[in-house]
DNA sequence: GTCAAGTGAGAAAAGGTTTTCTCATGCAAT
DNA sequence: ATTGCATGAGAAAACCTTTTCTCACTTGAC
């Protein structure tokens, strides 16, 4: 029975019976046996492959082709020990559901793959001795910088950031004094929406939206105040489809004219509402159309009829926080400050209209 | 304007007026500063912080107390060079909306975090030359091992793992003859959930599940055969909404007695089937009690009434994986093969019952 | 007073790479 | 025949640790 144990890194050459569970990192191949491999000195061999130095033509491709033959790939410990750059960052985040991480974290590996970066990914559940320790491991590990997310434009990761000696970049969560920050831009997102619905023919547009202690929820309230004015109310709650579900209610218990369009402050509302309406009887998008905010995929696709929303470009967001970082670490030069960047509307079935030409 | 512009890595020391922004490695404290700080040679300081080698007593302390006053922390590149250990592993997936990944990935965090082990995402979409890449990346930096994870039992990731020089561990993907597999029980969280179906008091329970070409879809739907008998009949669809709400229209469309009870293969099934029972006037759960699977909490939960589902366990699942793989890359003995780990019952509203005992 | 054993600490090598410096060769110009 | 220079390639240092080896000194025993 235990004959089958194996272990990994045996110290004898064990014959591989099929075992590839096991690894052991024996074999790699370094530039030592690339040079000999080749004739030439380590030196030599270093400066072939990476294009340096002088030499003879022949010698260059010679080396060049029989490091490929060998499969030689440079260790990349030894190169950051000596060039100060690890190829790789740090992610943090406290966002557990990935809802805003993961469009971000796509996006950052988008833009640094084709740069040879690689990223660790920190979720720390607001726990602030959790952070560091992620954050001390990361510093040891030299990475060249770290990116900082959240879940909440308008909050701090709970750990100190600002006087690391590497670059520090700040998305979707607030950042610190002097630093480079990535957001969206709620306020012209929001704007977008309720200018769909003008264009679709509505006039008496409600907003339903989250708590509002969160800062993007003013914004986003006070761009829909400024383009459909202040005829309808605003309906403040939580980010939940339940109380989607109960401003419906409210709002059509009032009495007097209803609403003919809901403006909602993300997709989850957004489905409560539009299941509300379809329990009254009100038909989405014919009697009443309704818009989200956020492009949740899974939420906005899935409902009956699919959401029109608007989507954070929260991919973009991650690309632009990626290549700023390594822009950073390269030691170019970067203006500190907050880039908001433009919402995108995504047009489906839940407002009627058709979607702008491409 | 471009006053403010700032450079990281200067060469010459800047005045810190604030600008937290660009870090610059330059800093950094070496052991030899800790050495020459305390007055002793680096061998006597790297013996006296890793509490190896002979000394004083007293040098050991004075050592160890200088290098935390200066804020020493060794360099994991220099480290990991000479101890062929990078205290680094990788995660490979290509699971986009992350819906199995991030719990995997938190339960690997969780449990490698104690052990200084800090982990590489990376999210390949099912592109071959892409996931090549990212374990190149990997291997360069030499990760310690890599675990490849997935949203799907039965099918491969599209590249191969099966030679590298570095312990591989699946989780919730197929891996490879002779490697260690972690994966959901399937067929005990399936009978889980039709017991619990049949002791809350149902007989005529009905499955509606994914597709049949899916290797879990046909164990649960074994599962279910086993515990309620071959009354009702099994509606094999896709994994959404749409399909689960289909599917009721399709029994209560059909002449004859209804199921008291729906077994659905996950949570977007059973709140399709849930919304499908709504629109009939059926009572959820007093009529009809419906069970989902996956515990995907932004469903589950919102779900109106909050769905009873069956728990995969993925984070438990991530944390020994994580913790093989450490044991496979500090070379101790590990038994290849699959694991199933055992489902979770969470009682919520929608199939009626308490909770059993805590 | 000599020897053996034990103690504390440093010198040096190793790990894999890049980079700077040095050296030898060959060739053209004087 | 000597000088000057361009060219190709190697030696060695550096990056930061850890670990092995060596050395000097103290102590106790004969």
């Amino acid at each position: 029975m235990t004959e089958r144990l194996v272990k990994a890194f045996l110290k004898p050459l064990q014959k591989e019976e099929g075992l590839n569970i096991s690894g052991g990192k024996r074999g790699r191949i370094t530039i030592h046996e690339v040079a000999s491999a080749a004739g030439v000195s380590i030196s030599t061999a270093s400066k072939a492959l990476n294009d340096t130095g002088r030499m003879g033509a022949e010698t260059r491709e010679r080396v060049k082709r029989i490091a490929g033959e060998i499969g030689y790939r440079p260790n990349a410990l030894a190169r950051g020990l000596l060039s100060k750059r690890s190829f790789t960052i740090g992610l943090l985040t406290n966002d557990t559901y990935g809802r805003f991480t993961l469009p971000v974290m796509a996006g950052i590996s988008d833009a640094l793959v084709d740069h040879g970066v690689s990223v660790f990914l920190c979720a720390i559940e607001d726990d602030p001795a959790l952070a560091q320790t992620h954050v001390d491991a990361m510093l040891d590990k030299q990475v060249d910088g770290i990116i900082a997310t959240g879940k909440r434009l308008d909050r701090r990761l709970p750990v100190d950031l600002s006087n690391l000696h590497v670059p520090v970049v700040y998305a979707f969560t607030e950042g610190t004094q002097n630093s480079v920050t990535f957001r969206s831009d709620d306020e012209q997102g929001a704007r977008l929406a309720v200018e769909w619905l003008v264009k679709v023919g509505r006039r008496r547009i409600a907003h339903i939206t989250g708590p509002e202690d969160f800062f993007s929820v003013r914004e986003r309230a006070g761009a829909y105040h400024e383009v459909a004015g202040h005829r309808e109310p605003v309906l403040y709650g939580v980010w939940s489809e339940s109380w989607g579900h109960d401003a419906v209610e409210q709002l059509w218990k009032r009495p007097g004219e209803k609403p003919d369009a809901l403006f909602c402050g993300n997709d989850q509302i957004a489905r409560g509402a539009v299941d509300a309406l379809r329990e009254r009887g009100i038909k989405v998008p014919q009697d009443v159309s309704v818009i989200g905010f956020d492009n949740w995929e899974i939420v906005a696709a899935q409902t009956r009829p699919p959401l029109t929303t608007v989507d954070m470009e929260l991919k973009e967001l991650g690309r632009q926080a990626g290549l700023t970082v390594l822009a950073l670490a390269e030691g170019r030069p970067v203006e500190p400050g907050v880039r908001k960047l433009p919402c995108r509307l995504v047009v489906r079935r839940s407002c009627g209209g058709k979607p702008p030409e491409e």
